[in-house]
RNA sequence: GGAUGUGUAGCGCAGCCUGGAUAGCGCGCCUGGUUCCGGACCAGGAGGUUCGGGAGUUCAAAUCUCCUCACAUCCGCCA
């Protein structure tokens, strides 16, 4: 049994349908779609086009039959033909009352059939745990975060989960860097544990890449650079490129040479300048002790990759930081993740050889000198894969590496062991991997592998939520960990809650309390609709000015729009009882009846929102709700009504309104405060 | 060269999956109302050589198919 109006109504006109349609002995499927211009038509309409072809009847006219034979409905005050068209006008003083006091009461209808009992896990954000988020990363955190709680909204049981990259040589370098911190001098404590963190990395990493060009000349040339290993400078690399030519070595590398030597120093001097102090502090640590960073960083990550007690000891304490550091960062805009998959875990389990093992026993791996590459395009033929995987069968499919000739695994192969987890270990029926694009090619070939270890099971279920890269409006494009380039959720935050303040908040003469309360919803909902508003593959350049706009498709319109009709509802005692359900049908304005047309579709356009994957089409909703609502408010009085019947109806129609516009907030993650 | 995405008014976008009536919305611009249950509002108007360009399918195309142009991103030893 269905509870949603919408669909009562929509079903009843069907039903009305296909008793015509039975007494005119006619065939087709009509659909009833909303008119195009609803003041002049009516509501719905159905298109007569096709069933009159198939019934070898002129639409007009079949179309005016219809109408004439079509019986009495509850929910249908008028019915009329136009142009092939069967216009439906619904009766306001009824569907009024079926919807409002539905809503009214409290009832939720969203479940879906698709969605109903499943396990659907949405794995995003995923940074690495070497510094802080950054708005690339971030995008996918709202995106994800929103419609994980778009699934649930549709009845889905939902798991978010955030995977922990912490093998690979970048982890060894922060950690050791940051061990050495702690030894020889005091950690900051002014400044966030993962943006510190992030600050540690590239410094350290910056000097590990000088100590390995200083160290490949000296035993290759046998040639020393100044006296300072953790230092070079553009004297040297002259000095460099003479002696090079002298040694009589070729002049290809003679340029590769130089090119890595300028890159390095590039980065070293921006780093410096930004970050003298800091840089100083660490380059001292590092010196005391004396640290070959090109045997210490590989040394620790095999020790760490083959579960060695010390070292996991001090890896895990690092990244533990880092992660914490993040997961603050997110929880400020209400984003907390249900699982925490680490990679190094699966490297301990074995799952990791196992899946190698396995794609070699089943041919898919092809020896390329030392390294091990992924047939991909043999999987690719295997039954169902393009056509899952929407690939052209011309289309040639690149091999990646999974093993480099270095004998090190990269992190496709890891991605198959973790995606086979995320079916098995935590039984989904469904996995949205939300990864910007950029990484399409590689969730492809990852889909294909899960698909070459047997599991085409696996890979039905799995989904590349893809999304468009984010940019700070007026702020640097390109986005460096090494170089210390990123712009962090942190300072979104804090340049939106600057507009925010400067916008309108200012002028508030409300408590200090209540004004940070609200300042701080209004700043998290205008940063998340923003993102979510716009398609998910179309660019995106945060501006803090416009996504505060109050006259903008923003949040904070919509939150001004709730925050009035709660100013209306404070100053009554409005309480709802089904005795006043009577009142309801006294709505026939069209601005009214706007509003509850309005009010009956949030629960289709969640479900479209979630089997679409389009969490935009819910602040599409809102934003035409809280427009309705101000159309209503402009037209219409309320607490001073012709009738008193009316002030009541009134009332819970702006109490739906209100409602509504929590409820969608609600499954974008946002609050939605009763004054601003 | 290949893959994917984007192209709709001066600007920012929705609609495309599932083809339907005069292509919508916001900003900006012009005109007017409203000092109210919070003007952070509302009404009207100008603005698209008709949806990057071309062909096709259809009674009907921004929407489907094919071709083409521009831009962005990715394409073996980082993750």
């Amino acid at each position: 049994m269905t509870q949603n109006p919408e669909t009562i109504i929509i079903e009843d006109i069907q039903g009305g349908l296909a008793k015509v349609f039975k007494e005119l002995n006619l065939t087709g499927k009509p659909i009833i779609q909303e008119t195009a211009k609803k003041s002049t038509f009516g509501d719905y309409c159905t298109p007569i086009f096709q069933i009159a072809g198939a019934n070898k009847r002129n639409p007009q006219e079949l179309a005016k039959i219809i109408t004439e034979n079509f019986p009495k409905l509850n929910c249908v005050e008028e019915v009329s033909a136009e142009g092939g068209f069967v216009n439906y006008k619904l009766n306001r003083a009824y569907c009024s009352r079926l919807i409002l006091s539905k809503i009214l009461a409290n009832e939720k209808f969203y479940q879906s059939d698709l969605y109903k009992g499943k396990r659907i896990i949405v794995e995003h954000t995923s940074a690495n745990p070497n510094g802080p988020i950054h708005i690339g990363n971030f995008r996918g955190s709202i995106i994800g975060d929103t419609y994980a709680r778009i699934l649930k909204a549709a009845g889905a049981d939902v798991l978010t989960n955030f995977y922990v990259d912490d093998l690979g040589h970048q982890i060894p370098v922060l950690v050791i860097g940051y061990e050495l911190l702690k030894k020889f001098d005091t950690v900051p404590t002014d400044i966030k544990i993962d943006h510190l963190l992030g600050r540690i990395y590239a410094i350290t990493h910056t000097m590990y890449d000088i100590q390995k060009i200083k160290k490949e000349l000296k035993e290759k040339y046998d040639l020393i650079l100044g006296k300072d290993i953790n230092w070079i400078t553009k004297e040297e690399v002259k000095q460099m490129e003479a002696s090079l030519k002298k040694k009589n070595v070729s002049i290809e590398e003679q340029k590769t040479q130089i090119k890595q030597s300028e890159f390095i120093i590039n980065i070293q001097t921006d780093i410096y300048k930004r970050f003298k102090k800091f840089y100083k502090i660490l380059k001292n640590c590092l010196e005391k002790e004396s640290i070959d960073l090109t045997i210490a960083v590989p040394d620790l990550n095999r020790r760490y990759m083959s579960n060695e007690k010390d070292a996991v000891k001090k890896v895990r304490a690092t990244c533990e930081d880092a992660l914490r550091g993040q997961r603050e960062e997110l929880a400020i805009l209400g984003i907390e993740h249900d699982n925490y998959d680490w990679e190094a875990d699966l490297q301990w389990s074995g799952q990791v050889d196992a899946t190698l093992t396995s794609l070699n026993k089943n041919g898919f791996l092809i020896e390329d000198g030392k390294a091990r590459l992924f047939d991909a395009n043999k999987a690719a033929d295997l039954e169902g894969a393009r056509k899952y995987l929407k690939m052209k069968p011309s289309y040639e499919i690149p091999k990646p590496i999974l093993v480099t000739s270095t004998g090190d695994t990269l992190y496709l192969l890891r991605d198959i062991a973790y995606s086979l987890k995320k079916v098995d270990h935590y039984s989904a029926d469904k996995v949205f991997n939300v990864i910007g694009k950029g990484q399409e090619l590689s969730q492809r070939q990852l889909n294909l592998a899960v698909r070459a270890v047997c599991r085409e099971d696996a890979a039905n279920k799995m989904w590349h939520l893809n999304y468009e890269f984010m940019e700070l409006q007026g702020a640097l494009t390109s986005m460096s960990a090494r170089r210390l380039q990123y712009i962090t959720p942190l300072e979104l935050y804090e340049k939106t809650h600057e507009a925010v303040m400067e916008n309108f908040l200012q002028k508030r003469d409300y408590p200090q309390k209540e004004k940070d309360d609200i300042a701080r919803i209004v700043t998290v909902g205008a940063i998340k609709y923003s993102i979510i508003a716009i398609g998910l593959m179309r660019k995106l350049l945060f501006n803090p000015q416009e996504v505060v706009s109050l006259s903008n498709n923003t949040s904070p319109f919509i939150q001004y729009a709730f925050a009035r009709s709660q100013n209306i509802l404070a100053k009554t005692d409005f309480s709802w009882s089904k005795k006043k359900e009577n009142t309801l049908e006294s709505l026939f304005e069209d601005e009214e009846w706007q509003i509850v047309l309005s009010l009956a579709k949030l629960p289709s356009i969640v479900l479209n929102a979630a089997e679409q994957i389009k969490p935009e089409l819910i602040c599409n909703y809102l934003f035409e709700l809280a427009n309705l609502f101000n159309k209503f408010y402009d037209a219409h009085r309320v607490l001073d009504a012709e009738t008193e019947e009316l002030t009541i109806a009134r009332l819970a129609l702006t109490y739906a309104t209100g409602k509504q516009l929590t409820e969608g907030l609600n499954l974008l993650g946002i609050e939605s405060p009763s004054r601003m």
